[in-house]
DNA sequence: AATGAATGAGAATTCATTCAT
DNA sequence: CATGAATGAATTCTCATTCAT
């Protein structure tokens, strides 16, 4: 697998991502993303074993690449924790909106029966830090009680919803006014 | 269409919601809906003109059905607007739990084959009582300042989270619990 | 079959006639032929035994009514072998006209699928009066030789391709001229 | 459509030619037309859309054909106008005698309910050259009044005849015979 | 008998995967 | 390796026939 053309196997991730945001997962069809990705049908299989082979590969790579955008997001230097709570929710909401696509992927897959399994685990490695960020609000007393977890996932549909709302429905694109209602929100929801 | 029996077309409606639930919009087969259902497979095109036509159909219905029922909500007799718009909350909460698998299926609809086109406007009608009353508390000036529609999604996205979570994440029942959160952090979102 | 209603049993034919007649022997389907006839789909089983037994009665049906009609045409008081000919032709057209649904029917069945045998006699019984007058015609020297019965299957087929022309193509009704067409072009073929 | 292999799609025509000789138009099956045309069932779709694609493409293609082969036929040389009728007669008679599927196949569609509109210009265009036979004819004062058009249908009507009760009714072979029965009848009809 | 919904065998169509070029 | 036509299993859809009302 992905012997010679590294940029075929970016094409066909592309392409699956686009695909998925046009019509879903249901809406795949591998002649189609052959297409869309600029190659043969019959040569998604030189670079995958088969349909769920991409799209779990896919969702591999798209976590992968969301995890590593997360870890080195940087909140260091701020002097209060509000502060370093709205940095670092206007770097998510930077992130959420330059991935629309490869989220909505990971979150049909998720639902869908292509999902054999998929351990929890690797869902919270991902929201680590904005875990270790709402502990860290709570054991100071600024932020409300309640199990973090959860908390966190609040937090994350918040932005999503407040980004793709103004995407979607009002075809508006994504700026510095989203980024603020984003940190705005997030910190009603968690301020004691 | 659907002449003889409407305990049928429920069945169908039903049997759609639940495939939908556990295997996903692409797991859709028409054999399997009808077994289901308890119906031959043949059946199926006399209630309805093809597969489009029934998951468009269970869309409308379900999406109706969703209307009605936060239509007839009722706040009437709460004395301050903070209780009235807890008590809305928890009946939000209280069908949202009730009816996950439509709500999914409405969500992976969505972004299907298909789905031709889809008004806007239907989403808001459905939520044109919680539209009410978010104006009515900014008027009031007890909510935040904001485009109301966008806080609704908001709203909506925080008790679909909320409940989502608890039940896949957490294995857990809805409950009290969960449903007193709902409206500790919708009512965080929203006052002023 | 056919116990109670004899109006019924017409109007199954009828149905079959014009169905055939719009939509040709592939596009008949129980349940329109018995819209067509104003019954309910499942009557039509109360007349007959199943599709093939209506397209074979019907088949049945309208060739013994035209054997009736062509066994009592009359040419008996005219003069001459021409005139008898032409006044015979005139009723043949007339025939023709009045019919061309059921000889469309006739002329579709015979090469298809529904047909297991036909016996050529029955063909040649029909046209017995026919060919009586030609052979008349060769015996008084008036006719050209040549076999008889492809020398009516020519007539018959200027016929009613003359009536067909007219009324399919040129949309005009079957009128006196056309009807002296008819004698004109069968005479020419006819005579020595 | 037809990207790769020119045989393929000749092999599908005349499977279905072959077909509805056989079965008639109501009894081509997807599979056994593949089967006749020795691809799989699948492949059929690669070079047409669906069944009817198919049905029309092979009345397309087959009259076209027809018309090519009529163009050409040649009668130059031949010294006064009754040789020259007599000579494109036979080389019709030849035609129709060669391509008796095609010919039935084109009369069974024309009233199916595959066939959604047919211009008559279609026809027309296929009878140029007969027509323009008959014109001269009638101009040089050699063949009788009438509407031309007429005329050439007429023709048409006598020769499908005669060579398809020679080899259906008698089981006879289309021979020289035939061919002279064809002129004869023609003339007949024809000359003044 | 009449009705028309229900049935399911069978035909049309789709599409992931293979394979000859 | 790349290609895209070919394959046929799996699926959707049709419609003659049955059957409960």
């Amino acid at each position: 697998m992905r012997l010679k053309d590294e940029q075929k196997f970016e094409a066909i991730i592309r392409a699956t991502l686009e695909l998925t945001h046009e019509k879903g997962l249901a809406g795949i069809k591998m002649s189609e993303l052959a297409r869309k990705a600029g190659i043969a049908t019959g040569s998604l299989y030189t670079y995958f074993e088969d349909k769920q082979d991409i799209l779990l590969s896919v969702d591999r790579e798209v976590r992968s690449r969301g995890a590593a955008y997360l870890m080195q997001a940087s909140t260091d230097d701020e002097e209060n924790y509000e502060g370093r709570v709205k940095t670092y929710v206007g770097q998510y909401a930077d992130f959420v909106s330059a991935n629309r696509e490869a989220i909505l992927f990971i979150d049909l897959l998720q639902r869908s029966p292509f999902m054999t399994e998929r351990s929890y685990q690797d869902t919270v490695d991902q929201y680590r830090f904005t875990l270790e960020l709402v502990e860290e609000g709570q054991n100071a007393g600024l932020v409300r009680e309640g199990d973090p977890e959860e908390m966190v996932h609040v937090i994350d549909s918040i932005i999503k919803m407040l980004i793709d709302h103004r995407q979607t429905h009002l075809k508006g694109a994504y700026d510095e006014e989203v980024r603020n209602r984003c940190k705005e929100y997030v910190w009603a929801v968690l301020k004691k």
